[in-house]
DNA sequence: TAGATTGTTAATCGATTAACAATC
DNA sequence: TAGATTGTTAATCGATTAACAATC
């Protein structure tokens, strides 16, 4: 019954998510995988090879209920499980990230935020409380939170992920240009590494060019 | 001599570069794919591949030189090439992104940035220019950036992606959590999905929890 | 020359697509 | 029942890995 899924169709997975709630606020109830698989860019073959990989969503002749789907793959991301979260560097994109992405309806709570800076300690960003960075290491040791955040420079990130690590986190969401996946394999981390984004676009743009 | 270059290249030609400039820092001088390969936890025989889309910078039976090989991927990416971006959106995330992120080590010279609120337009941020929004048009079609940055809420993303493709931009990076890709087929657009993100981790962390 | 390591071809592996029987 | 569409198996395609001759 539980075949390997691949991490191809676990990127897709958020995919799938968003679109179909965006279906659901337009009061579609049920859709094919054909015309989801439109939608996004996907054949029909492939939507129905992602569901399958987690059991049988549809129903023949009539396609896949967009609530029941909706609520299944929520699931399967764990989106319906309240997860926490600290995070660390609390300076211009931490700060950024805490005043606008919204954790909680991606399943997280944002607990607390550290950072070295006097200035902000004490402080609340977004109803969020701004600690001292040496008491992070207490702080998850009472709390457990689920994931870490990295915000901070790149110089600290190595450490800190160790700290994280040592003191039972379970993931880390890390926006430092470093690659922290291959020392760490204990605990999965998930990049989000801006310039490697603009490079490809860059190529991309590039490769235009001679086109023209 | 010119083979297609797959996308799983492409995302990997980012992190070539990233690791041979922490080489060139430590003074490397030359590398062979084994160990640049476990260096980025990829195997010889998939580096040398990758490298020979774009023909042999190596040397047999000694490896690849760090710097040659650092600027002929520069050169790939077109690092070395100066471009101009626009900022639409200059609210939190986006001046976040202007404070935080180095355009210039990626080969974008940010010449601008726009916004509704009149609080921003006619300010400064790490000397950008804030703009007024009804004034995007005419500055592109003046300043031909080649690279428009959305920063903005995803209501606007589409009609400002069409507004920025009309006036000739050349790429889009896609900070909104909208999928621009599919609508917009004649200008690339690499996106920035925060959420997708997380949602894979908490995927990932999620399974983890069963094993033990 | 001997050792090392590339460039490149062939083999393998995995993911996507096509096809179709099952069934709502 | 007839039409539609899934679930699933088989075929295809592409990417990764292995192997090895070329050569520095």
């Amino acid at each position: 019954m539980e075949k390997k899924v691949s991490q191809a169709v676990i990127k897709r997975l958020p995919r799938y998510h968003t679109h179909l709630q965006e279906l659901r606020e337009l009061g579609v109830t049920k859709i094919s995988s054909r015309d989801l698989g439109e939608k996004m860019g996907l054949t029909a073959s492939q939507v129905r090879q992602d569901f399958n990989c987690f059991g049988g969503f549809g129903q023949q002749g009539y396609g896949y209920p967009v609530d029941g789907l909706l609520e299944s793959i929520g699931r399967i991301l764990r989106l319906d499980e309240m997860k926490t979260a600290v995070l660390v560097g609390a300076g211009n994109l931490g700060s950024a990230i805490i005043n606008n992405f919204n954790f909680l309806t991606n399943g997280f709570r944002l607990i607390a935020a550290f950072d070295v800076d006097a200035g902000l300690i004490g402080t609340e960003i977004s109803g969020v409380p701004v600690c001292a960075m040496d008491t992070l290491r207490d702080f998850c040791r009472e709390h457990r939170p689920d994931v870490g955040v990295l915000t901070l420079p790149r110089e600290y990130a190595h450490e800190t992920a160790a700290l994280l690590c040592d003191c039972g986190i379970r993931g880390i969401w890390n926006f430092t240009n470093i690659d922290l996946h291959l020392e760490i394999d204990t605990v999965p981390v998930e990049n989000v590494h801006f310039a490697e984004s603009l490079m490809v676009l860059s190529y991309r743009i590039g490769d235009r060019t001679k086109r023209d």
